[in-house]
DNA sequence: CCTTCCATATTTGTATACAATACGATCCCA
DNA sequence: TGGGATCGTATTGTATACAAATATGGAAGG
């Protein structure tokens, strides 16, 4: 993570995940180098992962600028997401280990605990959500898939909508996991893959709920045309 | 593709595909710029191309070499295909147009010619078949789905095993293209889907029964540990 | 008022130099 | 003989300079 590459990485994803640079801003090289404190080498590199995470979209003459995600896009990127996790889940519950669903029940406990606070803890619900199917895709055991996914996880609009979701939707979240570690415990993949997969479709509509409600509160716009 | 960058991609892609950079073979940045005549820069960015596409691995401390696809890689990422594809199937069929089935139709006619030849066209085979799952992939509409089959399609060893698909193999596959086309014709999203799904894991089968056929006549070896 | 074309400014592509890091062989010392 | 430090070599990372390509704005002409 020293490395200038991986700090420009860092650095460009978080601006474009936060709303610093709004979809469609150019992210022209020398600029961004500027701003990371490094050259364009590294911006370069960085640009070119960004790139392939759909983060940043190129002209055909290779401009650089922050990829636009229609309400469509995200839509399509939840569908396959539902389709890819649901398989990771088969496969986590045919080779789960105990020392791995150890791991996996710690996590969801986090949620647990960030969902039923006081204040609900969004910041500490997304860590544990992250941890949680981090293991399951290691469990599942797929370099191929878990490279798919890599590419699917992160959205700046989901992103940046997470901070209001209701607590209701993320109890459900919590539960939902909890029905899941039962299918992991059983090792019954085909059970396994049928919540995860309608687990991702409900996490979906949550988003699109709050998102629709924040664009009536004027809150966020929809990206233009 | 004239840049020096895509010529680097190009050529060290083809260089693995063929087999003239075997498995595990270290892939030095030097040493390949020198080979395909332009500077260490875009040998730099075709390494980290080919790395996303799965064909290059690299170690913790940054070596790259050319990845080593086990016959289990060679099984996951076809499953994964046979999903992903089966799922543009059926997007595909919910979408066609016309137009598109007329281009469907025109690769396919090309597969049945290079097909039924005097010597099988295995070049032509391929190539009407990379347009046949190009028009149904562009025709699916969906940027990310493309994006997640463009990382599984190209395998190493699949492709130096086509050459010896059996003839009946081939016919199959020209065979379930005509029944996808009919499901497409029908605008049959379910229906589509099934054909493909099938059609790809078939074609795992044929290129597992090459393969092993290959192996016992010494022909290609198994990598490695 | 709109289009076309050109000069100029911006931006990206590539080569190269040098710095930092990793590897491997050798040597040293128990 | 084995383990570990050390140094030379190989390899990768980054900065920078310059070349090539692209965009932009304004003048000329219709």
């Amino acid at each position: 993570m020293s490395r200038a590459s991986d700090r420009a990485y860092e650095a460009i994803r978080s601006m474009i995940l936060s709303g610093e640079l709004p979809a469609g801003a150019q992210l022209a090289e020398e600029a961004l180098a500027e701003k990371c404190g490094v050259s364009r080498t590294p911006v370069r590199e960085a640009l070119r992962r960004l790139e392939s995470d759909l983060l940043v979209t190129r002209t055909d003459t290779q401009r650089s600028f922050v990829a636009d995600w229609s309400i469509d896009d995200v839509a399509d990127a939840f569908e396959l997401r539902a389709m890819l996790e649901g398989k990771a889940a088969r496969r986590a519950a045919e080779r789960m280990t105990d020392a791995a669903l150890d791991r996996i029940r710690a996590a969801n406990r986090q949620i647990g605990e960030a969902v039923r606070g006081a204040s609900a803890d969004v910041v500490g619900f997304l860590e544990g959500n992250r941890e949680f199917h981090a293991v399951i895709l290691e469990v599942a055991a797929s370099r191929r898939l878990a490279a798919l996914l890599g590419t699917l996880v992160e959205q700046p609009v989901v992103w940046r909508t997470a901070h209001h979701y209701s607590r209701e939707a993320l109890l459900r979240s919590f539960g939902e996991h909890e029905e899941l570690i039962a299918a992991f415990a059983r090792r019954d993949g085909a059970w396994a893959e049928a919540i995860m997969t309608g687990h991702i479709l409900r996490a979906y509509h949550a988003y699109a709920d709050a998102h629709r409600g924040l664009a009536e509160q004027g809150i966020i716009r929809e990206a233009a045309e």
